[in-house]
DNA sequence: CTCGTTCGCTTACATTGTAAGCTTACAGCA
DNA sequence: TGCTGTAAGCTTACAATGTAAGCGAACGAG
């Protein structure tokens, strides 16, 4: 049969569609036959260009983090560093159910170590010492990371959109959750987020 | 055969099992057959328990948080608020490959709940308003949350004891991660950790 | 003693990751 | 043009997983 030449397979073309297909369906769905179907392929087709699902998680990862726009550097270094997270927090929104394999499948390329050394050297520019510059940047991370991830499960542990509705406890027993009651559902997260950033950048610039 | 009286199962010493199992083989080691194996009895004996996979984990976070000790209320709230919080880290040393599921699948249980409404207690009592309160708990939950699974993971991403090791990167191109080789495999992690906290808690002194 | 309930066991099945080996198509050269 | 090496697909196979369905024994209440 003169079929279609079939558009060749590629680590890239894969990873893209790994994404795209958790994006859709959950990571719990992805599976290897699965993936292979969504691109016309058989599942053991891919591992000609990736050694394992693991190593294919991983890329979705490296995938990600490509998307992440990082600022030019005109702005001052606290602009500059409040638009990284916001990038960063961005991409939790765009990915909801890659996200988390970022957090607990860190990256280990040279594409991750490159952004880390972009902060770092914005740091040390603004006049802080190599130590702080660490430290800052485990700070920021460790916050904007949890903060992304737990945007994304809802809060969950709190009475949200939970199944524990802040309305179905004991008044006398939870006095201050109930006092939310109502606000729970309206915070605005741009400000959450910006409120604890902000917490932590303002604490830094006493530190200069 | 005059068997010994089996101990009869229950939820809670499965539950312990599974947290013990994983805490000495890893979370991906852990599945329904070698866990039964484990307490003496088949894989389907412990859906009497228990409804299925995911719930087992969630009952293994309730386990460990079960484990997390509240500190007393006699302290400031600034101690005791950092003592919450050096407690909830120290869960995830003692149980690092469990910890994770607590961030990501985090409890929708009572006990969760009441740990939230201890906190906003002490803040509100401190002075703060409602939602400044609300903020503050994201914010620290954040931070803390975001800490301790990057240290779990050996803060990967940076190059400490990853597979790109500092000296392996061409100086010219990351001049302010050289700048910290030698000192990243030094660094005091507590310290580290309490600088990040003291940062946010003095920024929410400010607030008062 | 009987009987319903609890709780463990056995069997069975669909789905998964991936090893091994086969096949096909094309590139480079004769 | 035909020959051949190689890259990249396909087929088959297997062990491990989560869990549905039903069986049987022990035990507490009447």
């Amino acid at each position: 049969m003169v079929s279609e030449r079939r558009r060749p397979l590629d680590r890239r073309t894969i990873l893209e569609a790994a994404v795209r297909f958790v994006d859709g369906e959950g990571l719990d769905s992805l599976s290897m036959r699965k993936l292979g179907t969504e691109l016309g392929v058989e599942a053991m087709s891919l591992y000609n260009h990736v050694p394992n699902k693991g190593a294919l998680l991983d890329g979705m990862v490296e995938v990600l983090l490509g998307d992440l726009d990082v600022p030019s550097e005109s702005e001052g270094w606290e602009d500059r560093i409040r638009e990284a997270y916001r990038a960063f927090r961005r991409l939790a929104h765009e990915h909801p159910n890659v996200f988390p394999l970022l957090v607990v499948r860190p990256p280990d390329t040279m594409d991750g170590v490159w952004l880390v050394e972009e902060f770092l050297k914005t740091l040390r520019e603004a006049g802080f010492d190599p130590e702080t510059s660490l430290y800052a940047f485990r700070a920021l991370s460790s916050y904007a990371s949890g903060y992304a991830i737990a945007e994304i499960r809802g809060f969950a542990m709190e009475p949200a959109g939970s199944r524990l509705g802040a309305s179905t406890l004991p008044r006398e027993d939870f006095p201050s959750i109930h006092e939310l009651d109502g606000r729970l559902e309206t915070v605005d997260h741009d400000a959450e987020f910006e409120f604890g950033l902000g917490l932590i950048i303002a604490g830094l610039k006493e530190k200069l």
